[in-house]
DNA sequence: TTATAAAACTATAATGGTTACAAAGATAAA
DNA sequence: TTTATCTTTGTAACCATTATAGTTTTATAA
């Protein structure tokens, strides 16, 4: 209850009307910092929410990316994948087993670059891939 | 003639047989250093090799990038974009006029960071995206 | 409250880049 | 030349995402 308020609250710092399936969905973002695909997110909330279409999910995304509110990674080539933390970060995907690491935060540096300066930046993504240390038994 | 044997050779450092296609699809990628999809290739070559089917083109560059030969660009949400230049370097992708830039030179200490210790790096990617001097009348 | 308009949601169809597949063609070995 | 292997080709299938149109919900105001 209480976590609904600050949902709406976060939402609204957007000028994002909250729904209930807006909510819904940025809770889920929220709770599971594991970069979901659309399908994923579907799936769980699915089963609580039986009107729930797939296309709203869709559209409560690009709604989000639209106003600021989540990232959207191109990490994933197969499916696209969300991140409720909307603060510059590095991220790395396995190969093997499909996971999404944060890595890093992104050094002001990168947005100073003299080679920058005749563009008009208005995002970076840094994106590694290999293997992870859970499939290499590296750790 | 030169070219061929040039480009032949390159191929077979890589472990790849220069056939007729591959040769001009990386002919192609070594003359064009603007990051083309795969239909800007087809488009090109298909007047010149009538026979040619897009089947191989995609065909030919999943081999390269299988082997290393040339880089696979997920810059581009809609397409996938090629580069024969396999040094690591950051990408600037233009929304409007969708251009793709070179911008620099990746250095080796994104490579050597702590929180990279556990993961075994194949590639990184590093893409910036917004509006490209051209388009903002910037310079 | 009731009427009306706007916004959000839903189901389905369409889009489009990429891959799977099987047949045809080319190359290399025997 | 025969045979096996590799490469190319055309078509069909796949599948994530978007477009569309109808329905439901929410907001506005009479
Ligand atoms: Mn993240
Ligand atoms: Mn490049
Ligand atoms: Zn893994
Ligand atoms: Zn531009």
């Amino acid at each position: 209850m209480n976590n609904y308020m600050q949902i709406h609250k976060y939402l609204k710092q957007f000028d994002i009307k909250p729904s209930v399936q807006r909510t819904a969905v940025m809770d889920y973002l929220m709770t599971h910092k594991t970069h979901p695909t659309i399908d994923e997110i579907y799936s769980t909330l699915s089963p609580f929410m039986p009107t729930l279409s797939k296309t709203t999910i869709y559209n409560t995304l690009n709604l989000f990316v639209e106003k600021g509110a989540v990232l959207h990674l191109s990490i994933d080539e197969k499916n696209a994948r969300y991140d409720a933390d909307i603060s510059n970060h590095a991220h790395f995907m396995c190969k093997r087993c499909g996971k999404v690491y944060d890595l890093f935060d992104l050094k002001q540096e990168l947005f100073n670059k003299p080679q920058l300066k005749n563009f008009d930046i208005h995002s970076v993504e840094i994106s590694y891939s290999g293997f992870c240390g859970t499939c290499t038994g590296m750790n």
